[in-house]
DNA sequence: CTGTTAGCGCTTTCAA
DNA sequence: TTGAAAGCGCTAACAG
């Protein structure tokens, strides 16, 4: 393994290795003609700067840490991206996690990325229980939440569920449903828990009692879910309508009742969450509720940095954005 | 910042440093009783090994990096998934870089990478000069091609592209289609030149020309490229079949093609490539070229892996998988 | 089996 | 504006 230090860097151009450390980092501290000399030697010589040896001095590194629910979800891929383009101007690094809506794999994630001792963490929480994410606040990371509503002294940028709920759910009523179920995952996972409140919200204020909406809980909040979910509503009788938790469960519905000869939207209606791309593609294009998605991951690493260049100067903030309504043939 | 050190630790457990350490790196070669303390000392400190320090100090990290082309793209969210499952039983980070099918882009992810000095990294090249690629290896650190097949000194594993174009071309062709259109990125992207080559092999081999094929080339492999793909044959005049290169091409595709009044299979058949799981879902179920993505993954970082712990004993190789046809509606 | 010790490569005062 | 020097926290010999 060759290894080009900062010192024969600073042998080379003739200065101190304190020198090339600056030119590194505080370039205009350093004289024009020091500079081009040393930036030619670092060319010359292919040096990189050991990351490791400047996280430790230094005692913050150049990555931030993304803990997602489900990277194979095209939810957080769009929340992902927004991560990158912030990111990747700033010559950061962005180590992705994925905690497969698991508070124990979650844990482990964040200590992995307490040890790379990253400068910030963007987190959908699979976890009730937060206090993880406050050992690694205690550390000094900064943590910003993401889709996830957070009060008080930490950032957080989220989506109004409880009013997507009961857009999703207000819509099918207004289309004539009686028997509404809905299809979600875990009620722990709090995503799940506010869309199902909107839904409740939407029944009472059309005079509907709570009894009208049937849940349908799933393991796994994908296309497979969604199969389980259309299996149990085939066995125990159909539902007017059906609301899903995601568009990843709404498909795995869709699939399903279709095989089974259920009609969509003519037997039942049918809407998602989170508009992903490939909704509008599906056999039936799905009605589902849009999420500023990118927007989500852009504002919150925009929220982190700014945290983690002055943690004493800025203000935590939450951001909560409103849901839209997008209706298609599946429910239309 | 509160930090703890490992000197902490040793002191409340009234050991040396160097002897927590040990119960860090090598528990079998301290007495049970001795490491029980330092376990609770850890414990009750709520110590986490500082990565960047024992990086620096090993001369390697517990991380690697995982290079895509289009993070969007659920192909090499597979991929990405493969990997993620072998990295995370042993505590490893993976560092994740988008390269967006841009030299430039994939320069500065590897740059990044350098300085975390990840062990290894895990890339689909979007460069011919993989020069960059041989500047990290010289330093040491483990490459292994995904979806690229290399020859010679490095790990490699891939898919046979060729036969993947002949494959879905083949296909095209029995089925009856005269004048067919390929739809692909940049023909600087590997997987498009190969499967065009397959494409060509398959005219071929039914004693066509290779004038019968008429290329589309788009700035993008997603569904935005499709779309313009569609419109130029609109334009331009349909062709009876199109292969593109990948599912998210096709689905653009036929979402344009579509809403144009053209019927698939009828007027103009389709088969995409990847077959992502969205597909069998799409408006009209698509055709694909399957491919074992998620052992991609997994078997490359497996290689990866090995080669980090092994690097004399190692055995570079080349493992090119054989991909599926799955036909569906849009061909059907 | 455990303690001692010498750095890994870099940043950052402090002087010059 | 630049140089000298003291570590950041940990690991890996080596000695005991």
């Amino acid at each position: 393994m060759v290894t080009v230090g900062i010192k024969e860097v600073a042998r080379r151009a003739g200065v101190s290795p304190g020198t090339v450390s600056n030119v590194l980092n505080r370039p205009e501290r350093v004289a024009p003609g020091t500079r081009e000399r040393v930036e030619q030697a670092i060319k010359e010589l292919g040096f990189v700067r050991n990351g490791s040896a400047s996280t430790l001095r230094a005692g913050q590194s150049r990555a931030i840490g993304l803990v997602v629910l489900d990277v194979g979800n095209p939810f957080f891929v769009e929340v992902a991206r927004g991560v990158e383009d912030v990111v990747s101007d700033r010559d950061h690094a962005v180590i992705l996690c994925n905690s497969g809506e698991s508070p124990d794999k979650e844990l482990r994630n964040l200590r992995v990325l307490a040890e790379q001792r990253v400068r910030g963490v963007l987190i959908t929480p699979a976890a009730d229980d937060t206090s993880g994410l406050q050992r690694l606040r205690d550390r000094g990371v900064a943590v910003v939440f993401v889709d996830h509503y957070a009060s008080g002294d930490v950032c957080s940028v989220a989506v109004d569920d409880v009013a997507g709920g009961e857009l999703a759910t207000g819509h099918l009523l207004a289309r004539g449903a009686r028997r509404i179920a809905f299809v979600s995952g875990p009620p722990a996972i709090r995503q799940c828990g506010d869309r199902r409140r909107g839904a409740q919200r939407a029944l009472e204020a059309a005079g509907r009692r709570a009894g009208d909406l049937t849940d349908i809980v799933v393991p796994e909040m994908n296309a497979h879910g969604g199969r389980l979910a259309a299996e149990r509503m085939l066995s125990d009788g159909l539902p007017d309508a059906v609301f899903c938790a995601n568009d990843l469960l709404a498909l795995g519905v869709l699939r399903a009742l279709s095989q089974a000869g259920v009609r969509v939207p003519d037997d039942v209606a049918l809407i998602g969450y989170d508009d992903i791309e490939f909704t509008s593609a599906a056999a039936v294009p799905l009605s589902s509720i849009r999420q500023p998605t990118y927007q989500l991951g852009k504002i919150a690493t925009e929220l982190l940095l700014e945290e983690c260049d002055d943690p004493g100067g800025h203000a935590h903030q939450q951001i909560m954005f409103q849901p839209e309504l997008v209706v298609r043939e599946s429910s239309g």
